[in-house]
RNA sequence: GCCCUCGUAGCUCAAUGGACAGAGCACCGGACUUCUAAUCCGAUGGUUGUGGGUUCGAAUCCCACCGAGGGCGCCA
């Protein structure tokens, strides 16, 4: 936000480095740290090591002398009120009240727009979710949903023009066990509400009948037999239901707020992906070993030339001909760029468990001349697990299903609701009750580096108190309570000629830091770094409402502290879209 | 056997290689006649798993070890 500034200093220092036979070297910049300190802040240890080239010599001194030095040579630049070297480093304050001004006049000019990049006319396509029909949603599924779609948004909002796509499993043994299941005592049956648990408990069905009768294995194979010779009524009735569980998860898409611009379904590659072995074999890529009685496999490390098992092999075709996840994988690769040849960057949101055959996969589209190969990227994330390292399994039946624990959230922030706004129509209660219900499940997913595993307990998940969203959503609340009471006028750019207190500038801080952190959280992949910011941000706030009053203020206090609570409900807003919790009118 | 990830306050987690390692929860003590107390203020809490190394500077990078989890030719 404040490039000019950076960029001003940055030449004088530079300057200074030349006129002194120092070495020029890149000037990063921090915020300086200490609270209610508003600035940025560059130190010099760097350069002051470097200035000493072989010769030993006290860094910390000399980066003291060189901070010292460029101090004196900036105290009539002007743009800063005050400038000081301290400890090596060099801090320029910025003088609050122009700085203020600015950064509200910027928030509230560009609105919904604030913190976001400008258009960068590059496309990008992030896959995430792939759910499995015929199969329950769990708790487990929830991390790949609200991390493939909060990086979508973050990148969105730094600029990129973002596919979102899913990439339900249609097909498998699991969707002919259901068909099984369905087929021979459920016929005719219809799943009214709550789809997804009624898809779910047919498939835990079918598992458990096939654990206590073994036997039933053979007519599994029927219905597998069936499938492939595309029996009409194991088509028409897999087609039928398969549609009952999109319809399932398209409801719990709606209701968490995630879209999708684009499906595709495990069933869709099997033949396409038979079409990429054959290639991998005209090319001598891949190697048939059916004959053996072997499958046919890729020795990827073999092919690279490398010592060290890193690739290792993968099987890309059954030793039967027929297609498993692998070979699908390499033609979705495929179809993703005839769909988007422009694609930069083809993400793959999917658990960590998988690394290896990604990168067997990649690597493999890569030998076989796929130059795209290179631009397809897994992201990684750990698991969601039950305490105890309990791996969530709808066949071991260790899952936590997401309609269950929506519904407990939903209700127990109902019941703070309907305490704390008894005048509220019932209607708009329960809207409230949802807004914080699935913000308080989206947060602690979210505020963690996607390569530590979560460990799901129901107390957590429904602690609405401390660092969680609804702490954040009620920071919303209260700003636009004030502003409700001034009937959302907000009041013209005034002149700032009173001392700001330490709140104010913690909060006008925090920010002027938005359009950074969006740009960091979009180049490192992370929506920890907006939960932060974020939670920084209604912290700030909440610290500013206690301490300084708005509407009994004096002019021109009043419509200063208006328009600072304005721009702060703007920002925090924005920092929660990012984050697809949704901010409520009231709490 | 090989490979990947993690180890920070009692618990759950933060911290672009830089200033004093910070939050929340829990516990203890305060603050509602004042814009919503789902809030705020204060107190307590640390040899960043261990041992080396690189660096002016390491929770962060490298090596070894210990501990936890995951992956490794026909599951998805």
């Amino acid at each position: 936000m404040f490039e000019a500034e950076q960029k001003k200093v940055e030449l004088q220092i530079q300057e200074f480095c030349k006129a002194s036979g120092l070495p020029v070297c890149e000037v990063k910049w921090t915020w300086i740290p200490f609270n209610g300190q508003w600035g940025i802040a560059t130190s010099f240890f760097q350069l002051a090591a470097n200035s000493f080239g072989q010769t030993r010599g006290n860094v910390a001194q000399r980066a003291n002398e060189i901070a010292s030095a460029i101090a004196d040579r900036l105290s009539d630049i002007g743009d800063f009120e005050k400038i000081e070297a301290v400890n090596g480093y060099l801090n320029l304050y910025f003088s609050t009240a122009d700085y203020s001004r600015r950064v509200i006049t910027q928030v509230l000019t560009e609105g919904d727009r604030y913190g976001h990049g400008s258009r960068l006319n590059q496309r990008l396509m992030v896959e995430f979710s792939h759910p499995n029909t015929h199969k329950a949603f769990h708790v487990g599924h929830l991390r790949s949903a609200f991390l493939g779609d909060v990086i979508a948004r973050i990148l969105e909002a730094a600029g990129y023009d973002v596919i979102r796509a899913n990439y339900p499993g249609d097909i498998g043994l699991h969707v002919i066990k259901w068909l099984w299941n369905y087929l021979k005592y459920h016929k005719g049956e219809k799943p009214d509400k709550d789809i997804t648990r009624w898809m779910g408990a047919i498939y835990a069905e079918a598992v458990k009948r096939l654990e206590q009768d073994p036997a039933l294995e053979d007519e599994i194979r029927e219905i597998y037999a069936r499938w492939d010779r595309r029996d009409l009524e194991v088509v028409q009735c897999w087609e039928e239901t398969r549609q009952w569980s999109l319809d399932g998860f398209k409801e719990m898409y709606d209701l968490l707020d995630i879209r999708f611009d684009r499906y595709y379904f495990n069933s869709m590659f099997e033949e396409p992906g038979k079409g990429i072995v054959d290639e991998l074999l005209a090319k001598g890529i891949a190697e048939d070993e059916r004959e053996s009685g072997g499958a046919v496999i890729v020795k990827i490390d073999k092919k690279l030339g490398l010592k060290d098992e890193k690739f290792r092999v993968m099987v890309v075709l059954r030793s039967d001909g027929t297609a498993l996840y692998a070979t699908e994988d390499l033609a979705l690769a495929r179809q993703k760029f005839l769909d988007y040849p422009d694609l930069v960057k083809s993400y793959y949101v999917v658990d960590v468990r998988q690394s290896l055959h990604f990168q067997q996969v990649f690597k493999t589209l890569e030998l076989a001349g796929y130059d795209w190969a290179q631009r397809c990227q897994h992201i990684p994330y750990e698991l969601v697990n039950l305490p105890g390292n309990v791996v969530m399994a709808s066949r071991e039946g260790t899952v936590v299903l997401l309609e269950d624990l929506i519904r407990e959230a939903t209700a127990r922030a109902l019941d703070v609701v309907k305490e704390k706004n008894r005048d509220l129509a019932e209607e708009n209660q329960l809207e409230i009750a949802k807004a914080v219900g699935i913000g308080a499940i989206k947060y602690p997913m979210l505020s963690r580096e996607s390569n530590k595993v979560v460990t799901f307990d129901w107390e957590t998940a429904l602690d609405f108190n401390g660092q969680a969203a609804p702490y954040i959503q009620y920071a919303y609340v209260r700003a636009n309570s004030i502003l409700r009471k001034v009937d959302n006028v907000i009041p013209p750019e005034n002149e700032l000629d009173y001392e700001l207190t330490g709140p104010e500038i913690t909060l006008i801080d925090l920010i002027s830091r938005l359009p950074e952190e969006l740009q960091k959280a979009a180049r490192d992949l992370k929506p920890l770094i907006i939960t932060n910011q974020a939670y920084e941000l209604a912290r700030a706030f909440n610290d500013f409402y206690t301490q300084c009053p708005v509407l009994i203020a004096e002019e021109p206090q009043r419509s200063t502290r208006i328009r600072l609570v304005a721009a702060a409900r703007q920002a925090i807003a924005n920092s929660l879209a990012t984050l697809g919790i949704t901010a409520p009118q009231a709490m």
